[in-house]
RNA sequence: GGGCGUAUAGCUCAGUUGGCUAGAGCACUACGUUGACAUCGUAGGGGUCACAGGUUCAAGUCCUGUUACGCCCA
């Protein structure tokens, strides 16, 4: 049927995906229905972002769970794969606003809420199509019918539900809090947002004067600072509570550094401790009176805004720092803040969101940071209050999405509470309930939920959920009551459907509990309390109700993480008691990568307990991350990033996706170097640190130009483009041409095809060999698959399908086929083989396996043994084979191996004796009985498979006169060389087995010599370590006959 | 500073409960296009398993320490 002429020998993998997948997509095979009679096995997709396109490390997490979903499929269960994406917050906002920056030079303010919105809404759309292409490139099997977005209305709706109940339950409140402050994009950024670099500054130190000094009191208190405008914003000047004893202490540890340090740190150590002493004895009275100054309520001046603040003494302030006294500045400093808060300080923000001081900067409202900062210290100057200006680096933060120094800013933030929550998603994994694999990122789970912290969940953004809480400042407890009972006696929050919190005023707190004798702490307004409310639904006359009587609606938006803590349940339908979330949740496995364990997994354990009341899976396997050739994380920003649609066109989706599961070891990360693949010569150019970052590169061979990713202008942007690629991804696609070959040489064969019964007495040694093999690889296949081992599943087809099947099982059938006795049958066989072979691969390589089946079911529609049967008519609805234990027959492959052993053998000698393929040899085999029945009806393929002709094969076999001889365990063999005979290579080869013999032997023997080894290792091991040795000493005998025999 | 991980051939990686004469792919060398496949075949070279101790009859594998690198947290 199929002919050598009319079957192309290259897979044309572009033509058959797109064909394929449509087909598969057609005919409904990922969409799934709940259905109580069969056993759903589902997996929610972990939501790409819409940022941008998918890169490699996207293309190994979908892979590796299109395989799980595959494999699943074909073993019978309803699989549900959940696709859908993630708006991602301020990632989203931030690229859609540069671009706006880029293209018009407008700010998100120019445009407007509404506006801009619109905008990143097409931004979505456009990535989304794009991401939604690539996952179907890639081949994943996912029920697009049921694709989610994450600000879609199913799941608004969930999220809505979610914040509600958790504002019900008091799990979520308003707070203050310093957050990393972008003054160009004007929002808070997350910490890993943030990257920091050191930069130039200076140390300068100021004096505050002391109020109403006594008698041998400091008339001056003196401060140092990196940042002298935040001067501004200071509540109070800390000393240490106990300096005496923090000096010692910080003696005691360097002096414990001292005793480990290496010779070369020693002396500088030991001029530290000398400093430190000196400090003590100069500095400590002075410290010490302050201290007593601070706990007598003792005030100092606050220069320029001429306020009173407090002395106070805190553990912040380091005795054997600077001046040992310290500013606090909470709400300009994270650790002032704290200060602040242990000592319940006013804080006094001075910085308005666009990185303009404020009101209460007084005079010096309006300036810029760095204005400020000019003009704060000529005027401490002028004052006469200005002391040393030393020259320091200074580690600044700054935003990793605009490049601007962060500047800490005092804020309200939406928060939830943590305390119970986190303690209900340690449980399920603590007990087992819930499996994180590999086993010991539970370890960092558990530790960071341990620690309670409670979830910021406000973001200073546009695109996202909208907070839905609308408040009121209340200026007095008064009106502050009457909101309160009016809002009680509302409908709404009688049935239930909006509920409501007072937020206390806590700078006012501040403020009362120093007396009011702070005078700038008077400047700020200084309200009783804020009421929240939130209703449970968008009910318009409620809401009509409450702006009129001046509720505002919150302008934050909720962290991305909190929508997408709801993925496993808001994508299938929650708060709605819907037929999918009965039956597909909990789903069964969740497949990302480490970095968003916390972050994501451990969310969705405490949402989905929550909402659901129940884990929201039962299995997390963690993979591994893809870095380039230089350890690097791949990143879009670095360039280093590979597209996999690049990897596509190159080799294939079979060839990424079996390179991605051979690299998906438990263990480690994996670094793969990438090439730029030169459009003009296709010359593939290494990627460099250096070249990575280039616009345009010239291919060092052809010395053409091409462009990269970063091609920006139009001169740049005319050039092709180059790929980049990785070369490991070769070894997929060599794999998939060596299993397309070795269809299509089966396929041309078929032709004779019948589809009859074959007992197991019709079947041959290399049948029973092959079909011993491929039952134990089965076996191997499905355990390493349902442990995620997908890197042993993955070598080891790759071993069976190239060394066992092609290597040997092909060659050795090739006899035998036109045969018309010995045909029929090893058509079957080979068709069993192949079959087996097309669905234990097809999870991992679903398009060249289906390919492939088609094919096969066109001359075999029927087949397998020992009774042909129908074969299903797409592969990725075949049953996935189940490892038939009859058939693993260790004898046959141990007999086998003895076979291999003299293929080697007179291969070996060939190349040795540099024989040309085309001269026939012949050989003989002296071996025992039992070696001999084994060797005998196997003669045929020494001469197929290295043209070697067996001429006796007997224990008392003659060796030739002129020989080359090989010996193996138990075996030896003499090639009749008369004529071609190189001795001197035959001489080597002999000395240098001789020497590994003698090697061996001697380790052997000291090993058996040693009564504890005899005595203690295990019978089994000891055996064998005879056995190897009386065989390697017959071995030695052999090679030393032969070298004896060997003309000089 | 704390936690986790990694170190095996030129490169990228395997190496289950200790039994190893340490493997694979790529790269390298030689030979080979006779009908599945040169994206191929056959053969070959290449390793003090980071270092130092320890446990054991036996250590790439287990323990301790050191060094280097990576990630996370502070």
């Amino acid at each position: 049927m199929f002919s050598a002429e009319d079957f192309p020998n290259r897979f044309d993998h572009a033509e058959a995906q797109t064909r394929l997948y449509a087909m598969w997509e057609q005919k409904g095979y990922f969409h799934s229905e709940p259905d109580p009679n069969r056993t759903p096995f589902t997996i929610v997709i972990p939501p790409p972002n819409v940022t941008g396109a998918l890169h490699l490390g996207h293309a190994l997490n979908n892979t590796l769970q299109d395989i799980l979903i595959r494999w699943k499929r074909m073993q019978g269960y309803n699989t549900l794969w959940m696709p859908g994406a993630d708006h991602a917050g301020i990632a989203t906002q931030a690229v859609v606003e540069r671009r706006l920056k880029e293209e018009s030079g407008l700010t998100r303010h120019d445009l407007g809420r509404d506006k801009l919105v619109e905008r990143i809404w097409e931004w979505k759309d456009e990535y989304e199509t794009r991401i939604v292409g690539q996952l179907k490139r890639l081949g994943c099997s996912c029920d697009w019918q049921r694709f989610r977005f994450t600000l879609d209305p199913v799941c608004a709706r969930a999220v809505r539900q979610t914040f509600f109940d958790l504002f019900r339950k008091q799990l979520i409140y308003r707070g203050k809090r310093l957050v990393n402050w972008d003054t160009f994009l004007q929002t808070a950024v997350s910490d890993d947002e943030v990257f920091h670099k050191e930069t130039k500054g200076h140390f300068w130190h100021f004096r505050y004067p002391v109020i109403d000094p006594q008698p041998g009191e400091p008339a001056f208190v003196t401060i140092a600072t990196t940042r002298p405008e935040t001067m501004l914003g200071d509540t109070a000047v800390a000393v240490h509570p106990a300096p005496a004893r923090a000096l010692q202490k910080a003696r005691e540890e360097l002096e414990e550094k001292l005793a480990k340090a290496p010779v070369k740190e020693q002396a500088a150590l030991q001029q530290q401790i000398e400093a430190l002493a000196q400090r003590g004895q100069e500095m400590l009275p002075r410290l010490e009176q302050l201290r007593d100054m601070a706990l007598d309520g003792r005030k100092v001046m606050l220069p320029l805004l001429e306020r009173e603040i407090p002395l106070i003494v805190d553990v912040w302030a380091k005795p054997e720092l600077g001046s040992g006294c310290v500013k606090i500045t909470p709400a300009h400093d994270p650790n002032d803040y704290e200060v602040g808060m242990r000592a319940k300080l006013p804080m006094i923000n001075i910085l308005q969101a666009d990185g303009l001081l404020n009101e209460n900067a007084g005079d010096y409202e309006g300036l810029t940071m760095k204005a400020a900062r000019k003009q704060v210290v000529a005027d401490l100057e002028q004052a006469g209050l200005l002391g040393d200006v030393e020259d320091r680096l200074i580690d600044l933060a700054h935003s990793d999405r605009s490049k601007t120094p962060i500047e800490p800013r005092l804020a309200d933030q939406w928060f939830v509470k943590m305390e119970q929550l986190a303690q209900s998603a340690i449980d399920p994994v603590a007990d087992g309930r819930i499996k994180i694999l590999p086993a010991r990122y539970a370890k960092g789970y558990i530790d960071w939920l341990a620690e309670k912290r409670d979830w910021p969940v406000s973001r200073q953004l546009w695109w996202g959920h909208q907070i839905p809480i609308w408040s009121l400042v209340c200026q007095d407890a008064k009106t502050h009551q009457q909101r309160v009972s009016a809002l009680e006696q509302d409908p709404a929050v009688l049935s239930g459907s909006a509920c409501f919190q007072t937020e206390p005023d806590l700078e006012r707190a501040a403020a009362v509990e120093h007396d009011n004798t702070v005078q700038g702490a008077k400047n700020v307004k200084l309200p009783y309390a804020t009421i929240h409310v939130c209703p449970q639904e968008d009910d318009a006359e409620f809401i009509a109700r409450l702006e009129a009587q001046g509720y505002v609606r919150e302008e934050d938006v909720l962290d991305t993480w909190f929508s997408s803590a709801l993925w496993p349940h808001s994508t299938l339908g929650w708060p709605e008691k819907t037929p999918e979330l009965a039956y597909y949740y909990p789903t069964s496995t969740l497949i990302t990568s480490r970095d968003i364990i916390t972050l994501w997994v451990a969310r969705m354990v405490l949402a989905g307990l929550n909402n659901q009341g129940e884990i929201p899976f039962r299995e997390v396997f963690i993979h591994p991350k893809i870095l380039d050739g230089y350890g690097e994380t791949m990143s879009k920003s670095k360039g280093n990033g590979v597209d996999p649609s690049d990897v596509i066109d190159k080799f294939g989706a079979d060839a990424l996706r079996f390179g991605i599961a051979h690299l998906t070891t438990e263990t480690q990360d994996v670094r793969m170097p990438v090439q730029f693949e030169c459009p003009h010569c296709e010359t593939p150019i290494e990627q460099t640190k250096k070249n990575r970052e280039l616009p345009r590169i010239e291919c060092p061979k052809c010395k053409q130009p091409f462009s990269t990713q970063w091609a920006r202008t139009e001169q740049d942007r005319a050039l092709p483009r180059g790929a980049v690629v990785a070369e490991r991804f070769e070894l997929g696609r060599n794999f998939c041409n060596k299993l397309w070959n070795a269809s299509r040489f089966a396929l041309i064969n078929l032709g004779e095809y019948a589809p009859d019964d074959t007992p197991d007495a019709a079947l041959q040694i290399e049948d029973r060999w092959i079909l011993s093999r491929l039952a134990t690889v089965t076996r191997e296949v499905n355990a390493a698959l349902a442990a995620y081992r997908y890197s042993d599943a993955a070598r080891a087809l790759y071993e069976f399908a190239w060394d066992d099947f092609c290597s040997f099982y092909v060659e050795m059938v090739k006899g035998r086929l036109p045969d018309a006795k010995e045909g029929p049958v090893a058509r079957r066989v080979l068709t069993t083989a192949l079959d087996n072979l097309l669905r234990l691969l097809h999870p991992i390589m679903p398009f060249i396996t289906e390919e492939v089946w088609r094919l096969l079911g066109q001359v075999a529609p029927a087949r397998g043994l020992p009774v042909a049967e129908p074969a299903s008519e797409d592969l990725i609805t075949a049953a996935y084979p189940v490892a038939d234990e009859a058939r693993i027959d260790l004898e046959i492959e141990a007999r086998f191996e003895r076979f291999q052993a003299v293929l080697g053998a007179l291969r070996e000698t060939r190349s040795r004796q540099n024989i040309a393929p085309s001269k026939p040899i012949d050989f003989v085999v002296r071996c025992d009985e039992e070696t001999t029945s084994l060797l005998q009806p196997m003669t045929r393929y020494f001469k197929q498979m290295a043209n070697a002709h067996c001429t006796a094969c007997a224990p008392d076999a003659q060796a030739p006169k002129t020989n080359s001889p090989s010996s193996l365990p138990g075996i030896d063999m003499y090639v009749d060389l008369e004529g071609l005979i190189d001795f001197a290579a035959e001489r080597e080869k002999l000395n240098k087995q001789e020497e590994n013999l003698l090697k061996l032997i001697q380790s052997k023997e000291k090993k058996l010599a040693n009564a504890s080894f005899v005595e203690r290792a295990p019978e089994a091991v000891v055996a064998k370590e005879r056995d190897n040795l009386s065989q390697s000493q017959r071995q030695l005998e052999s090679v030393r006959e032969a070298l004896e025999n060997l003309p000089a």
